[in-house]
RNA sequence: GGCGGCGUACCCAAGUGGCUAAGGGAGAGGUCUGCAAAACCUUUAUUCAGCGGUUCAAAUCCGCUCGCCGCCUCCA
């Protein structure tokens, strides 16, 4: 398995620190506001790079974590004139809310920023100790240049950064790029006591202190936003390796943004989608599609029309599981493998080792998609040709079982197709039942069985202008949520 | 200014040295169907922003040019 590692700026060979075990870190977010669909995307790709290492056979450790303290929380908490923990808690259940949505899991442990005072405290105080940090006015800062290797993550040098600074220099520091590891706390501010007087922590110690303390000193992955590498992740190596003495994580993964009109999405442009703002016209599903659509480390441009391709995909593939499942109730008594058979299980057998080595290739689920859609149209070609027998039940069977698996992984395609065409009634708002449609297509099948073609023309009409597509098969009519 | 990335068909998107350049959407034609829809088949890039180079061989490596974007400030 090959994994591009932002430290290297190369695929390398993944070899855990303990083989079969993985350890992976993933920065959360900041809960001071309703997530947008960059952070969806972000939560996504690292909870499939967590399913595809299970489905593996790795031991897998998944940390994720969440800022619950910070400026925007406190500035948050001074504009809504609520206490800044409730800012943190209200945030917080909107996160799980999208994300359980989304189908993105929990992770093993999901640590607050806010629980782990002490461990910070004694970070900071080692790091003094040791002379990489000092402290100032009840303020610590980390002192950048006693670290060798500041810069090596995201290929900056320091003395180039100080003359291309655009931010105004805090005449408290050494050094300008120095940065704050404690800040003491202003009069009404939350604060914790330290040895440095009242304060909290800063911007990028919590993700050290809780990798620290759930991981150990050296672990396999640190996941993130490619906005995170500089300087969040260059600090936390920073401050992390002075500490330890010991190099922190071995693979650097970075996720790519979603843009709009080709620019970034972001909270300071204004140009963003929340993730509720998604769900209320989209499944749940079709965001995901969306997002694994793409290989994790490209930009995204965000559109209706993608959105949109994303759902006739899922479409077309429970239209499939539904064929499957109809074709397996089926009577089969003839003996009759069909034309297609070994071209069918032909495919089959590949089908895996194509899954897992796109996945292999640095989770390539693009790729991987594309794979699966492959055997999707394979078996439909089968299907098609009405094969029977024990033989074509056993390979559409087969068929089904390794879609189902892959699916898994990407954590797609695991409902009903009836569930499916459920939610996509309640997400495109069709003013139907299931059991008045199912009622049409029992009067429209009376009309058909008596050769009324009008009548059941009319029915199949009135219902799709209502949004709603019928289809007849051999067997019976089903119905669909028309999709445009 | 420094560093990094991207430019593949009408659209989205895989492919990073060598079999016919995946897959999806859209369009056109066909099979099937009471008619449809779905499904399937055929079709839409002798070509991968442009130019030059390396190589027996390049979309893939190197150089230059053009265009776009990101990070350097909180940001997934």
């Amino acid at each position: 398995m090959k994994l591009y590692n932002t430290l290297t700026g190369k695929k390398e060979e993944f070899i855990p620190v303990e083989p079969g075990r993985v350890k992976m870190y993933a920065c959360g977010v900041t809960v001071y506001d309703h997530c947008h669909i960059g952070h969806a995307r972000s939560a996504i790709v690292f909870d499939v790079i967590r399913r595809y290492l299970k489905y593996k056979g790795f031991d897998i450790t998944y940390i994720r974590n969440f800022t619950d303290i910070d400026d925007k929380i406190i500035n948050k908490a001074q504009e809504e004139g609520i206490p800044w923990h409730d800012v943190a808690r209200k945030y917080t259940d909107s996160y799980y809310h999208d994300m359980d949505r989304l189908g993105v899991g929990r992770a093993d442990v999901e640590p607050k920023a806010t629980e782990h005072i002490p461990e910070i405290i004694a970070i900071v105080k080692g790091l003094i100790d040791k002379g990489y940090a000092y402290e100032i006015q009840g303020d610590v800062y980390f002192d950048v240049g006693r670290f060798p290797g500041y810069g090596k993550l995201s290929k900056r040098d320091v003395d180039e950064m100080v003359a291309g600074a655009r931010v105004a220099v805090d005449q408290k520091k050494r050094n300008p790029m120095d940065f704050s590891l404690w800040k003491a706390s202003k009069q009404g501010e939350p604060s914790w006591e330290s040895p440095w007087g009242p304060g909290r922590p800063g911007w990028h110690i919590e993700c050290s202190a809780m990798s620290l303390k759930h991981l150990g000193e050296t672990f396999d992955i640190h996941g993130g936003g490619a906005d995170l590498i500089f300087p969040h992740h260059e600090n936390e190596i920073a401050q992390t390796e002075a500490y330890t003495g010991k190099p922190f994580v071995q693979y650097w993964l970075h996720n790519g943004f979603i843009t709009v009109d080709k620019e970034k999405m972001s909270k300071s442009l204004g140009n963003f989608f929340t993730i509720q703002e998604i769900l209320n016209v989209f499944d749940a599903e079709v965001v995901r599609f969306f997002l694994l659509a793409t290989h994790y480390r490209s930009p995204i441009e965000f559109s209706d029309e993608q959105l949109r391709e994303a759902e006739k995909s899922i479409d077309r593939y429970y239209a499939t599981a539904l064929r499957i499942r109809s074709f397996l109730g089926q009577d089969h008594s003839p003996d009759n493998p069909g034309p297609d058979a070994q071209m069918l299980r032909n495919m089959i057998n590949q089908f895996s080792d194509k899954f897992q080595s796109a996945m292999d290739d640095d989770f390539n689920t693009a790729l991987a998609m594309g794979v699966l859609f492959e055997l999707v149209r394979a078996v439909n070609k089968y299907m098609d040709n009405r094969p029977s027998g024990t033989q074509a039940v056993e390979l559409v069977t087969h068929a089904q079982k390794v879609l189902d698996k892959s699916g898994g992984v990407l954590h797609m395609f695991k409902r009903t197709p009836e569930e499916w065409h459920q939610a996509l009634l309640a997400v495109k708002q069709i003013d139907l039942t299931k059991e008045e449609i199912e009622a049409k297509i029992i009067a429209r099948q009376k009309a058909r069985e008596e050769k009324d073609w009008s009548m059941a023309d009319g029915i199949r009409n009135e219902l799709e202008t209502k949004g709603i597509i019928l289809e007849d098969t051999k067997e019976s009519t089903i119905w669909k949520v028309k999709i445009t």
